[in-house]
RNA sequence: GCGAGGGUGGCGGAAUGGCAGACGCGCUAGAUUUAGGAUCUAGUGCCUUCGGGCGUGGGGGUUCGAAUCCCCCCUCUCGCACCA
């Protein structure tokens, strides 16, 4: 052993060991019980960056703790590699998006295995791989065949710069996820998942994670499911036979609805219009609004305007006649794009009515209040008493509410209803580097499915042409086949899909990633399933988990799997910054995790990454915070290497039969205490930065520890310094295993399992109690750590500081907490 | 606007009703060294008349005792955002 701490050699070295050793692969049942942990895969985007160090590195302290505590734990890694970054490097480089990836996976195959991760490599998928995506086409075409999959013609988000469609949940605010690129609307042919069949599911399985997820997420999904429970209600046109059914979570209100809106691209809107005075005025509003930017249009605070359509409603209720308008705050996209304005009871219809000289008309008053539609400023929007509602008056809100929705459904005037805000899932992507979508389109057959004996529809990686369209669209070896059905000359879908879909179930793959006959193996998924732990970041909050949790259920409807909820237990860790910002190419930030571990070393950056922060939590990049975790793994070298004589010999498995001198025995405590302190922050609240810090001062107190030469001197320095070994093991494992191997370890830490404490040991025989008067403190004593209450009483109130502070003043109160303080209250 | 999470020394952070600032960084002084951005030792919240006083974004409250619980306000980050 050097007495440097040459890190290059010990890190190549332990890993070339472990991977002889096949230290993580898993296979078969394994002792102890099953443990699985996921850390979100990458996209082989090139280089790895810090935020997957961090990632990784608190997936690869849980496995590596959960090994030592007698887990199998099953570790995968592999890598998200269809999608379109792979096709711009294509366009700007001129290399095949195949290649690319494959070189990007290679390279990064060897950034995740100098940071000593401990995967089970066995396992490596890439989603790439016909191996892997025909299985994405054989659950597309289960889905197809219970109708979960669908195509229709719609409109769709676009965005020019991807020159492919986006799912709902990629559009951010109006634009690409990807770009912040304008997203444009077209109008196209494009497949869907029936998602919204599975909201009700989606929403109910969120209260079974609360606890185990965070709460941000659930809150977030909850939002973007967005569940309202109402009625629909239907109000006929005068003069017409079409009627304008209009979606409301408050029909107890409905006896107040003054006017009707309709969103500009409602398909009645210009109809309606027709033949009235405003015909002119209405084709002008809709073309207009047809020409603004929708998000522009329809976000919050943005000035209400609309046109009178020249036709009117009838109120089911009051019978009474009122006017349709045309606005732009009515949104297509939700309900029907059709709303009963309630001014009195709505902000939003109160300003509009307030606009153009609407009547306003009060239906619920508050308690003992009495609001006035003439001067009313803003709506009333809370609960309250009906009033002007017919027989319904009298009734509070939540009762008025079930009968007025009873008397709409017996007369046919409505029906209850449940609306989301959550969209079906489309899938469909004009691109060429994703999976091809398994369906022939025959002019005789009309839609067909590729059979299943056929799969896999291999993606044809010839020297393309890239940076158009898809090229799959213009290669007829690709998308001329024969109809199965017929025979006869059919076009292959040409579309691909949403990488999103690869990764929906990517984590069941892992189970049994060789399985050739089926996405996977039954009883390996019996055995693994669900993910007891998932790391990842927020950003897929809710498109990447939202997902997963869909396939879960249609796999489970499918037989496929037992349960629904993929993960267990979902940790999403904070992003990493540099000088305020977040690490990333645009705010030209970035630090390079090669970089650091060639200067560093691997253990130092991953203990770093540890200690200075929660993993919840942001982290903030600081090189000298490297340093002072560089140094502290000097440190330990070092004090290792000084003592090495004085460290080998019996390990602490054989227990020492003579005595300890006073000094032993209080690094015996420290050294139990320690084990208390870091198994709790690890299992308990994943709290690395404070684990980290406890065995950084047993590390102090072992330096500063004077070994007599005694033999219990000497046991007590084995025992302290073999069991900080292995309590660093996960966060160092390299460091460790080499100082291990000095200390004379017979096998690799890997195997070894984590170290228990000894309560007696780590008991204080003696704690100090803090002394304080009116709640300040004015001393401390040592009592026997089984003192009681009275005695410590007696003992604080004889005290001659606090005698001081009490002076001739009376004692009112005296507060004694065993084993904390006495207050005494004068 | 709604929802979630934050605000503690010069910095990252610790303490979840009981000693505020563990641990680390930085800084100061000393030792050692040819030298050091190495190592070791000591110190390091602010004020102080050296008794002590003050101090966890601000204000109020509960309590013997509050960074921690409750109410109001300010502020930062993230998500949703005219969803009927």
């Amino acid at each position: 052993m050097s007495d440097r701490y040459d890190f290059h050699a010990i890190e190549a070295k332990w890993q070339r060991i472990w991977q002889e050793q096949g230290a993580f692969v898993v296979s078969g049942e394994g002792r102890g019980p099953k443990f699985y942990l996921l850390e979100m895969y990458p996209y082989p985007s090139g280089r790895i960056h810090m935020g997957h160090v961090r990632n990784y590195t608190i997936g690869d302290v849980v496995a590596r703790y959960k090994a030592m505590k007698g887990y199998q734990v099953l570790h995968p890694m592999g890598w998200d590699a269809f999608g379109l970054p792979a096709e711009n490097a294509a366009l700007a480089r001129g290399v095949h998006p195949a290649r690319w990836t494959q070189e990007n996976i290679g390279f990064m195959r060897q950034q995740l295995r100098r940071l000593g991760f401990s995967y089970d490599w066995t396992r490596e998928i890439a989603t790439c791989e016909p191996d892997y995506y025909r299985w994405n086409q054989w659950i597309f075409l289960q889905m197809y065949r219970r109708e979960i999959a669908y195509r229709r013609k719609t409109r769709l988000h676009w965005c020019p710069d991807c020159k492919t469609t986006l799912a709902n949940e990629q559009v951010e605010g109006g634009l690409c996820w990807r770009h912040g690129t304008q997203v444009e609307e077209k109008e196209m042919d494009a497949w869907f998942l029936r998602i919204t069949d599975y909201a009700e599911e989606l929403l109910a399985g969120l209260d079974t994670l609360a606890g185990t997820w965070p709460e941000r997420v659930l809150t977030m999904q909850r939002n973007w499911i967005g569940k309202s429970v109402g009625v629909e209600i239907v109000f006929p046109i005068v003069g017409d036979t079409e009627r304008l059914s209009a979606f409301t979570t408050r029909h107890d209100t409905v006896y107040g609805a003054t006017f009707m809106v309709l969103a500009p691209e409602h398909p009645l809107a210009r109809r309606l219009a027709a033949g009235t005075p405003q015909e002119e005025e209405v084709r002008r509003f809709c073309e207009e609004m047809s020409r603004q930017d929708k998000y522009q249009r329809t976000a919050e605070g943005q000035e209400k305007t609309g046109v009178f359509s020249g036709r009117h409603a009838v109120n089911p209720m009051t019978g009474k006649e009122i006017p349709i308008w045309i606005a732009n705050f009515v949104l297509m996209e939700y309900g029907t794009g059709v709303i009963q304005a309630v001014p009195a009871h709505d902000q939003r219809d109160l300003e509009f009515a307030r606009k153009y000289d609407l009547p306003v008309r009060v239906v619920v008053q508050p308690p003992g209040g009495s609001l006035d539609e003439a001067t009313l400023e803003e709506a009333y929007v809370d609960e309250g008493v009906n009033t002007h509602s017919g027989s319904f008056d009298g009734m509070p809100t939540p009762r008025a509410k079930e009968a007025i929705a009873d008397f709409m459904e017996e007369r046919g005037i409505g029906r209850r209803k449940t609306q989301y805000r959550l969209r079906d899932w489309g899938i469909s992507r004009q691109r060429y580097w994703g999976t091809p979508i398994p369906i022939l389109y025959c002019k005789a057959c009309g839609t067909v499915p590729v059979p299943e004996e056929d799969l896999p529809v291999i993606l044809p990686t010839e020297e393309f042409e890239f940076g158009g369209p898809s090229p799959l669209t213009t290669y007829a070896p690709f998308y001329r086949a024969d109809c199965p059905a017929c025979g006869k000359e059919a076009r292959r879908e040409t579309d691909t899909m949403d990488t999103f879909f690869d990764s929906s179930w990517y984590f069941c793959r892992f189970t049994s990633p060789k399985e050739s006959r089926a996405p996977f193996e039954a009883s390996a998924i019996q055995r693994w399933m669900p993910v007891d732990h998932y790391i990842g970041g927020i950003e897929h909050a809710v498109l990447h988990l939202l997902y997963s949790r869909f396939f879960s259920m249609v796999l489970r409807d499918l037989g496929l799997i037992p349960q629904a909820e993929p993960f267990h237990e979902l940790l999403t860790q904070g992003m990493v910054i540099k000088d305020g910002l977040k690490m990333s190419k645009s705010h030209g930030n970035v630090v390079d995790p090669d970089d650091m571990v060639k200067k560093f070393g691997a253990d130092t950056v991953r203990l770093f990454i540890l200690f200075a922060s929660p993993p919840e939590r942001e982290l903030e990049w600081n090189e000298a915070g490297v340093e002072g975790s560089h140094r502290f793994l000097n440190r330990l070298w070092r004090l290792v290497h000084q003592r090495r004589e004085a460290l080998q010999g019996d390990t602490p498995a054989a227990p020492f039969a003579g005595d300890f001198s006073p000094a032993a025995g209080e690094l015996r405590k420290r050294t139990h205490q320690t084990i208390r302190r870091v198994t709790d922050d690890i299992e308990q609240r994943l709290h690395f930065n404070t684990a980290i810090a406890a065995t950084m001062e047993l590390t102090n107190a072992v330096s500063a520890f004077e070994d007599d030469g005694s033999p219990g001197s000497r046991w007590a320095l084995r025992e302290a310094v073999h069991h900080l070994v292995l309590l660093l093991s996960p966060f160092a494992p390299h460091l460790a295993e080499e100082v291990w191997e000095v200390l004379g370890g017979q096998k690799s830490l890997v195997s070894c399992p984590w170290p228990e404490y000894d309560a007696e040991v780590a008991a204080e025989e003696t704690l100090t109690i803090v002394l304080q008067v009116n709640g300040k403190v004015r001393g401390r004593i040592q009592v026997a750590a089984t003192a009681e209450a009275d005695q410590i009483r007696s003992l604080a109130l004889g005290d001659e500081r606090i005698k001081g502070w009490i002076g001739e003043k009376e004692i009112r109160r005296v507060v004694v907490v065993p084993g904390k303080l006495v207050n005494v209250v004068v």
